[in-house]
RNA sequence: GCGCCUGUAGCUCAGUGGAUCAGAGCACUGGUCUUCGGAACCAGGUGUCGGGGGUUCGAAUCCCUCCAGGCGUACCA
């Protein structure tokens, strides 16, 4: 991208001022490129001078002028100033800004694409929330985090794979499996109490008697045991699939749904516990197996088998990270997790150093939690007490479009509130909305356009300042993309949007498209093609549609 | 107690390895329209960047400390 380009370019001036003497040989720092919010500063600043000043025991305006008289005036720079107090700049040509706007339509749906993770392969886990209750409105935001951070990725080189881990294993299930029963029981009119420490929300009964619509009441003819597991089963299942139904209504889309029990399955949880062991880092004590986290800088140890004999949830979710780093091998793994999950990111870490590998191949996003409002009320996330608000409910009042968008808006370190009531009255006044409404636009202006042929215009006509602005909003894309996918921040996807939503709004405003005037009405169509292909790829990595009409 | 996250305009929030960092949207007020979608555009900000210290030529940004809130800190997941 453009920057880069111009950043290698000042480095180079740089090291050939040294060369000749203008400027003495010290080590060239790491050349960023700012991007000054005052246009008249130019489209990209050097810092360079301000940083060198120490060492090169010189004035920052001094290094500034040597470093820019050996700047190439390449075709795509117009201007190169220095600044006080020693800024370097760079404003882009006019003629090369538009001649871009067929750069952009040639690459059409890879504008922007980078190629930062060379092929890497990449697991992004997200969501993954118990199977034992409808997923929350709190899972809407890992969704909406994860797959939108697996679409970047993907743009950006990596071989992205997602993932939903099921924890269909454990000892919540016992109490899940048992409060099917109970309900089940009940629907039929059998007296049977739902467990304390049970799930008391009322889409138990829903499928409980979902259930006895399919099956009648043949599990109650047979041993209890059998029938609790049995119904517990179809329960999951139906829970895992109303899941599925959710997300996919959200627009998420998964390669894989990974099962706990598996792992119990294929014996891994219990071969991994062998290789902690074998490497020493278990130790048994009080009748149980600890893993000790404390030798490897842990402020604790953690337990991976009860002194019951049975596996704690840490212990197979080590084995699952262990199938993820040896057994598939992904080059790097992403884990989205909620705050209340937070304390596993150190142990979960120090396991990957354990069994070998790199801990820093494990990346983690940890993303606040929501309050969800409604009339000012908090809401109770808890799905043992049923007091939920469903991912569902979200969906069905606010929409997907415009739930993703609010999810992605704030950044994953901030909490955020979520009234109900207010989504759903502004609703027409949200910002996903201004957006599309920008992407509708230009589809109805290249719908006007009729049969017009422009595939030959000339962009070479894009001088003014709206239709420049346009364009340099539009050159901004590959460098977000890179933000979003170095850091993990997806959020910057809404924010550009807004504004090269605004800019384009802005530009029609100024400039008529269809006109009188031929060469300038195909120079223009190609501008606004170019638009329409940058908003909507905007737009579909965060997963919003981009409708052509609303 | 300890750990992680947060505190920026009336509200909701951006601010990517200091300087060219006081920003956006909403709300509010006032303007703009004979033609491509007015769900639009243009104009209007006196904010101790939670408080206080520190480092620096320069701090919303880095360090320390205090205050406030959220989440962790289980032989739960």
């Amino acid at each position: 991208m453009i920057r880069d380009e111009i950043a290698r370019l000042v480095r180079e001036a740089a090291r050939r001022a040294q060369a000749k003497g203008t400027l003495p040989p010290v080590a060239i720092t790491e050349v960023a490129l700012e991007r000054p919010q005052k246009p008249e500063y130019g489209d990209y600043a050097s810092t360079l001078p301000l940083k060198l000043a120490r060492a090169a025991r010189m004035s920052p305006m001094a290094i500034g002028k040597a470093i820019a008289d050996e700047l190439p005036l390449v075709d795509a720079i117009g201007k190169i100033e220095t600044a006080p107090p020693g800024f370097i700049n760079i404003t882009l040509n006019e003629k090369w800004l538009a001649e871009q706007v067929d750069a952009i339509i040639s690459a059409e749906q890879d504008f922007g694409n980078l190629d930062l993770g060379r092929g890497e392969r990449l697991q992004i886990e997200f969501v993954s929330a118990n199977p034992t209750g409808p997923l929350t409105a709190a899972s809407g935001r890992g969704g909406a985090l994860g797959d939108t951070l697996g679409n970047v990725l993907s743009a950006s080189g990596y071989k992205v794979e997602r993932e939903y881990y099921v924890n269909d294993a454990g000892s919540r299930m016992e109490a899940f499996y048992q409060t099917v029963y109970a309900r089940y029981a009940q629907a039929l009119g059998v007296a049977e109490e739902v467990p304390p420490e049970g799930y008391h929300g009322t889409y138990v009964s829903d499928l409980a008697s979902e259930t006895v619509q399919e099956h009648g009441d043949k599990f109650l003819k047979m041993p209890r045991q059998q029938a609790i597991d049995a119904l517990g089963k179809i329960a999951i299942e139906k829970m895992i699939q109303a899941a599925q139904r959710d997300l996919a209504d959200m627009g998420v889309r998964y390669d894989c749904w990974f099962s706990e029990q598996s792992l119990y399955d294929a014996s891994l949880v219990k071969k991994t516990l062998e290789i902690l062991s074998e490497r020493g880092f278990t130790d048994e004590r009080e009748g149980a197996v600890w893993f000790t986290s404390t030798s490897l800088g842990e402020d604790k140890d953690n337990v991976l088998v009860r002194s019951n004999g049975v596996p704690t949830y840490f212990a197979s979710d080590v084995a699952y990270h262990y199938d993820k780093f040896f057994v598939r091998a992904f080059d790097r793994v992403i884990d989205v997790l909620g705050a209340d999950h937070q304390g596993h990111v150190p142990r979960m870490k120090a396991a990957i150093a354990a069994l070998g590998a790199d801990p820093n191949r494990l990346q983690t996003i940890v993303h606040q939690m929501i309050t969800l409002r409604r009339c000012r009320l908090d809401l109770r996330m808890s799905k043992r007490t049923g007091d939920i608000v469903s991912l569902r409910e979200v969906l069905d009042e606010v929409g997907a479009d415009a739930c993703r968008f609010f999810f992605l808006s704030r950044s994953a370190d901030s909490q955020m509130d979520f009234d109900l009531e207010l989504a759903k009255r502004q609703s027409n006044e949200n910002p996903v909305y201004y957006v599309q409404y920008a992407h509708a636009r230009i589809a109805s202006i290249l719908r006007y356009a009729g049969d017009v042929e422009f595939a030959q215009g000339n962009v070479d006509l894009l001088r003014t300042e709206p239709e420049q602005t346009l364009i340099r909003k539009m050159l901004q894309f590959p460098e977000l993309i890179e933000t979003a996918a170095t850091q993990l921040e997806p959020h910057h996807l809404t924010y550009y949007a807004q504004d090269i939503a605004a800019v384009f709004h802005s530009f029609y405003k100024q400039c008529r498209v269809v006109s009188d005037d031929v060469e300038l009405t195909r120079a223009r169509l190609k501008l606004v093609q170019a638009a329409k292909i940058v908003l909507a790829k905007t737009l579909r990595l965060m997963g919003v549609a981009a409708p052509e009409q609303m």
